[in-house]
DNA sequence: CCGCGGATACATCTGCAGGCGGATGCGAGG
DNA sequence: CCTCGCATCCGCCTGCAGATGTATCCGCGG
């Protein structure tokens, strides 16, 4: 039996949600709160396997609520609900350590299958926003120039050491190198790339995520 | 009734899924391939639901394989399997539009809960992986360091313009001031800062995502 | 075998970066 | 009013950065 409960400040939807739990023989709801203050205590008392918590909330947003949640000792996994598509917020709640996020108008079933899946240890994440989500988070696959494929190996290296701020001097050191020799590659680099000196160089790596 | 589709170069561990598959009602094994090559064909053929996908596979792995089912119209669900916690792949395949990302070793109940899952049109991913692709992909939340608020306005306009690689005569002559002005300017900075040169700072800003 | 091009290493020169000292303007407080 | 602190602006000096010119080693083709 995995123990559930709600926290949503529409009365309407709790029921609904309650409603549709109530019919699975493997389910059942232990409570229900309106805001995330309520919700604390609520898990506190009730201690569910699953909560379903929304994000927009008066008093105390679900965000806030989960953080509280997870700091307790051996927390429920929680689901997070909202009803758009995504926001900054859903990727923080993940981030938090909740173990879903689902759109409030995901079908009956998916929400089931959803709650099944986080109380057997995984994470669900709605379809509609993995894209998004990694779109927005993942930083592009790397359009690295391809004046940097003429970069020889050793080039590579000083521009890597450079590209983390390292002086010639520092650079020479670490590569049992004269300074003379470092300024060389450091000029070759440059050239190469068209870049002016070692200050754009850094930016460049940044840019293509190099460093 | 899901029609599923597996694909992986260990015979084993296929006669172990599609045994556990076997007992459920709701799902249906149509089709087996050992790399990624049969696997295109395959589901071309079967049409299936789902695909459970390995990743490290011979002649053509799992990421390829995936990218040229998705390519086709109306393509299946597809989970991609892995034996390892996380690696860059798993990232990979999740943004070229894998909707689940699971580890072999995972409970039996979890693995048709996540089958389910897919095919109710959400997305699941492993939950040890979760937290580290986040951390992985989603740079921290800019713990800008509290010196920085020690910088003054002016302060931080020339702290822009220099992380973006700009030299000081370029500034100076942007912002109508003498070049020793604006040495003046990345002094106090890189004072404040305790950074040692403008190669430092443009580091600095990208690392804390101020530029 | 020898010549040639590329990669790597070093020395020397010019210019800019950054440290240092100092000036001005402005608001707060005795 | 005077002073103190702070922000903004400017000139001078030292040292590093980057351009230029070479030398050595290695592989490859004539």
């Amino acid at each position: 039996m995995i123990r559930v409960v709600l926290v949503d400040d529409q009365a309407l939807f709790r029921a609904g949600v309650r409603m549709l739990l109530a019919s699975q023989p493997d389910l059942d709801v232990v409570g229900e709160a309106g805001d995330g203050r309520e919700a604390v205590s609520l898990v506190q008392r009730t201690r569910p396997d699953v909560v379903l918590m929304d994000i927009r909330m008066p008093v105390m947003d679900g965000l806030a609520a989960t953080a509280e949640i997870l700091a307790q000792p051996d927390p429920p996994r929680i689901v997070m609900l909202t009803t758009f598509d995504l926001d900054e917020a859903a990727a923080r709640a993940i981030r938090q350590g909740a173990s879903g996020f689902l759109l409030k108008d995901a079908d009956p079933e998916f929400l089931l299958a959803a709650i099944r899946t986080v109380h057997a240890g995984s994470s669900v994440i709605a379809a509609s926003a993995t894209r998004e989500l990694f779109e927005h988070f993942a930083e592009d696959p790397k359009p690295v120039p391809v004046q940097f494929s003429a970069l020889t190996e050793r080039e590579r290296e000083i521009f890597a050491l450079a590209a983390r701020g390292l002086s010639n001097s520092e650079i020479a050191a670490r590569e049992y190198l004269s300074e003379a020799t470092v300024k060389t590659h450091i000029s070759r680099i440059l050239t190469k790339l068209t870049l002016r000196d070692r200050v754009q160089l850094v930016v460049f790596a940044f840019e293509h995520g190099l460093a």
